[in-house]
DNA sequence: ACATAATTTGAAAGCGCTTTCATGCTTTCG
DNA sequence: CGAAAGCATGAAAGCGCTTTCAAATTATGT
């Protein structure tokens, strides 16, 4: 490590000074400290090479003693890796997603690799480019939960970067999909409705673009057959996933003075705006009407009433995703795969009562 | 840029296949394009230095046309920056700060920065390591949004590293600390409930390590003396800022068989559980007990009743903080504040009518 | 017009780490 | 016992960029 002629040592100096407070330990530091030269440090600290146990010793009391932490930087410049995975996600703030990137993030922590959010906000311009801001980045991986991205795009990436996206089924080298049986949940809950003995049931669909939506609506469809019921067009409204959507197709509904004893929304958020929009036309649920969700968002366990739904893990599904990275890392092939669907029956179904 | 000697140019090979394949364009690579020194090229990718108007327009020409995006990496190498800027959230997952991470990532991304978001979970330790991690990652400064880490921790980080704390008052060089007025809301809320004409109001505390918890509490208590209302200990429960924490919570209350008309917590989700407690007693909100919540969670608007609450303005603290953060970067003294907190009514909160 | 100051520009030295390649060693075997 | 092999280790060459330093060029002063 040769020292700036001292002529123009301002900024060299100032650097150096801020190292002697309690500025970064180099590897050369612990080089010096041990004895030994940069690459045997380099060495022991990845386990790349045989080294005697003697250095390794005095090396590994060195990096403690000067609390030595590798830039990453350096690291990822030398070689090649920056121990970081990209996260395409749709919303931070979304209750459902939010929780899949906890997954991501216990998950990924415990491999020493940290995680990059970014969001796309269901566009896939924008998913592309947060694609190319991480690329830019140089993580090593990415994980595209759901979103708008065409199913080319993605594999286009997975010729440079490990991919993992969840709410596709895909198969090509480097990429790993991870799909949550929307259908089956839907159906599941259509079933747990018809069960219950409902005939009429209402269904408000989520935004038609999201792959899950169509999947869903497909359960439901399915479920209706399955019990001998027919479909009618009249019984679905559109939504947008959201509380507002759920509200206002309830209303729709309603309107249409169509009769139903019981509205299964695409998922919990359009559950709840539609449980407002009931008790605002003084319909009680569940005696009046049942309601039942899609996706168990912590949230629901409390709302008034307690909202029955079908279990969606995200938690596990950032897990996974995460760990399917993981294995793309080393090279190999993740054979992962999600919990089969649940229906959690709360409060807010019941057998019909009161008709409408 | 010397080629290695072909004897072992295995890596070599391949790299620079990997390169003419689609792989990353280099400074050196634009500058050959452009018929320039890379000097010249860093200079006017970062407007570092005077350059002749003939040059420029040969290296931007020379920049789109290879599609060159600088290596965040080596650029942080090279000059000590990242462009990026750590945040440690509580909970990557929480409807409260999820929202905040938001206003953080939209404001950042504005100026060209990247979040690097590590949640801490309340505890002061994980957030400690939160911080080594970030700084390990060279990170270019550090949002932390309130947490349980002291106040001199923070002090003692700001020495190395820009800092911008949420959710505290404190005044050191290289620090900013954005304080939302939870006394004054608190005291708003209350106020709201005895203008109402309560007399009778019990109140849901939060965690007491949190500092917001007893801002709040001192806010409720203001509050009630601005009415002439003695404080009564036994109307305050404590709760853990969840749902769960909020049901037992009022359960415990309505178990003392304290007479109250009015019910206040410390914040929505807390509230939210109240209130299926409240039902699960056949208490109904607002006409046997009015419910008044605290933050104002975009959820709040669909609960049933819609609650009457405090806006806590979560995006634009993730703005301010974030705007506040670039500011420091850039050298300057920010003077920014948080808008005012201002009670939202909606319909769990009515004069009171039946008594308890 | 000639010397001097002001500009533009390129060469080269790092930033902190990984990874060859080469070098002394110790080991093994005919 | 000497040659072929095997090992642990260090020196040095980058990774892609920024930033000095000095050289080359142009503008300025007398």
């Amino acid at each position: 490590m040769a020292t700036r002629s001292p002529a123009h040592s301002t900024s060299a100096r100032e650097r150096r000074a801020q190292k002697s407070a309690e500025g970064p330990v180099t590897l050369q530091m612990v080089a010096d400290a041990a004895g030994v030269s940069a690459s045997t440090v380099s060495r022991i600290l990845n386990g790349t090479a045989v080294v005697s146990d003697a250095k390794k010793q005095a090396v590994d009391e060195a990096v403690t003693k000067l609390g030595f932490v590798p830039n990453p930087m350096a690291r990822g410049l030398a070689g090649g890796r920056t121990l970081s995975v990209g996260v395409v996600t749709q919303a931070i703030d979304s209750p459902f997603y939010g929780v899949a990137l906890r997954g991501i993030e216990d998950e990924l922590d415990r491999a020493g690799y940290s995680p990059l959010f970014v969001s796309g906000h269901w566009n896939a311009t924008e998913e592309a480019r947060c694609i190319e801001m991480l690329r830019s980045r140089r993580v090593d991986g990415i994980i595209v939960l759901t979103g708008r991205l065409s199913d080319a795009a993605l594999k286009q990436t997975a010729k440079s970067l490990p991919v993992v996206a969840t709410g596709r089924r895909l198969k090509a080298a480097n990429l790993f999909s991870l799909d949550f049986d929307n259908f089956e949940g839907a159906r599941l809950a259509t079933e747990h409705l018809t069960a219950l003995g409902h005939q009429r049931i209402a269904f408000i669909a989520g935004n038609a673009e999201h792959p899950d939506a169509n999947e869903r609506l497909r359960g439901y469809r399915a479920g209706l057959e399955a019990a001998g019921i027919p479909f009618n067009p009249e019984l679905v409204a559109p939504g947008l996933f959201h509380e507002e959507s759920g509200m206002l197709a309830t209303e729709r509904l309603l309107d249409t003075r169509q009769r139903f004893t019981a509205l299964f929304a695409a998922n919990d958020q359009m559950a709840l705006g539609a449980c407002l929009a009931l008790q605002r036309r003084s319909l009680r649920v569940p005696q009046d009407v049942s309601v039942m969700g899609f996706d168990d968002v912590s949230m629901s366990r409390y709302t008034i009433p307690p909202l029955s739904t079908v279990h969606h893990p995200a938690y596990e599904l950032g897990q996974c995703a995460a760990s399917a990275m993981l294995y793309l890392l080393r090279g190999e092939k993740p054979t992962l795969s999600l919990p089969a669907p649940r229906v959690i029956a709360r409060e807010s179904t019941a057998a019909p009562g009161t008709r409408l």
